[in-house]
DNA sequence: TTGGTTTAACTAACCGGTTAGTTAAATATA
DNA sequence: TATATTTAACTAACCGGTTAGTTAAACCAA
């Protein structure tokens, strides 16, 4: 009984490393059976095929990503200075802690593959719709009470994501770039975390207000 | 003469459109040869292997990227309220006219591939570092002078590239998201543009400057 | 307890089809 | 003729998926 929820359940995490690292077209059943320590046919034991397989894993990607973006907004949205840090760091973390979420998704979200358009319309209606409408209600109060200035809560949220994901969908690139400040990964996030909360807060205008901007750097 | 060359251009153009198409894994040369209408063994005449006629597709499709980006600082670095939304468009424009390059990369960028990781060394060496200590010094004589806040020139650019990317790497989740929004491609880029630059210039808290933000919408 | 039966888990060998890559001959061109 | 293109036919390796058969534990009747 161990042993064979165990076969599973390894079959089904060696499937991630192999898709992640190869992708669709790239992974091997049979190097998916070896890193499971199984044999291939185990794999059609548990799994019709290969497109079974891959489902069940992106469906699980998925999942992941669109229940980690709608826990951004259950906290309270009451003072911006406080609630865009804490959703900056909450994502940055996510993302830091699930790298092969934005990898998988960066490789895949082109392919055209339809498995993967059909799961993602699945897994947003079972969980993306309701955390966005829900979203858009907190961001049009913030709004309304003149914490925020008046900006479309679509394109915000557009935003915030854009800069969040921006370092881990071009890691390999970026690690090119700039590879010695790359060095310590944890430091150049915490930087990078600064930054993004930073231009969110305050724009790059010079503001001439009496509260100093504080996280600014050079 | 004019039929070799133009048999080697069309091999070219096809594999480039096999490829962004299908990715590197899911390419195939046959499908190559025939969308040139040439035979599967002419690939093999103009270019030795796969792998090198992925070489000489990715390796154009990384200088186009560099090239594009180094652009984007030559424009003498005046006034930000009007240099930084002209940056933006121009990105965004050149996003908008070669789409097969946020493809290309969103897909090929995280798969190891050692020929993508040598092609990117290669051509950033040729193009990119001189084009990105240029913006640097540019960026820090504007933070000198005042025209902006005192912020990270490195970060600054991850973040103007991290907005502009956003929607092109992730357009097929997007479009699942807000199919609406989304019938009208050329209009929900303007809207992007000016929340893009309206969020670099201003940020989101108010302010209570005298000059009222004008591109804010909603 | 004993010996037979069922069943889930597993394996080695195999199959049909596909793929990157080759070759040698034919054709066009100069 | 000599050289540059183009082609059909081919191969060796590979890949997803199947099959026939094994193992061992659970179950059960006498």
């Amino acid at each position: 009984m161990a042993e064979q929820e165990s076969t599973r359940e390894k079959i089904k995490a060696s499937a991630q490393e192999v898709f992640v690292e190869r992708g669709y077209d790239g992974a091997r059943m049979h190097e998916i059976a070896e890193r499971a320590g199984a044999n291939k046919a185990m794999i059609y034991y548990y799994f019709r095929s290969k497109d079974d397989l891959f489902e069940s894993i992106i469906r699980e990607t998925f999942r992941e990503m669109f229940t980690s973006i709608g826990n951004l907004w259950t906290v309270p949205f009451t003072e911006p200075i406080e609630i865009i840090p804490a959703i900056v760091r909450v994502h940055l973390q996510f993302l830091y802690d699930h790298p092969h979420i934005p990898q998988m998704l960066g490789r895949e979200m082109h392919s055209g593959n339809p498995i993967v358009a059909r799961v993602i319309h699945q897994v947003f209606e079972e969980i993306g719709r309701e955390n966005l409408s829900r979203f858009g209600q907190l961001f049009s109060n913030a709004v309304k009470l003149g914490k925020i200035r008046s900006v479309d809560p679509v394109q915000t949220i557009w935003n915030i994501l854009g800069l969040n994901l921006f370092y881990f969908f071009t890691k390999p690139v970026i690690k090119t770039m700039w590879k010695t400040q790359c060095a310590d990964e944890k430091k150049l996030l915490q930087i990078r975390e600064q930054a993004i909360v930073d231009l969110l807060l305050y724009g790059l205008l010079p503001r001439q207000e009496s509260k100093k901007s504080s996280t600014a750097q050079k």
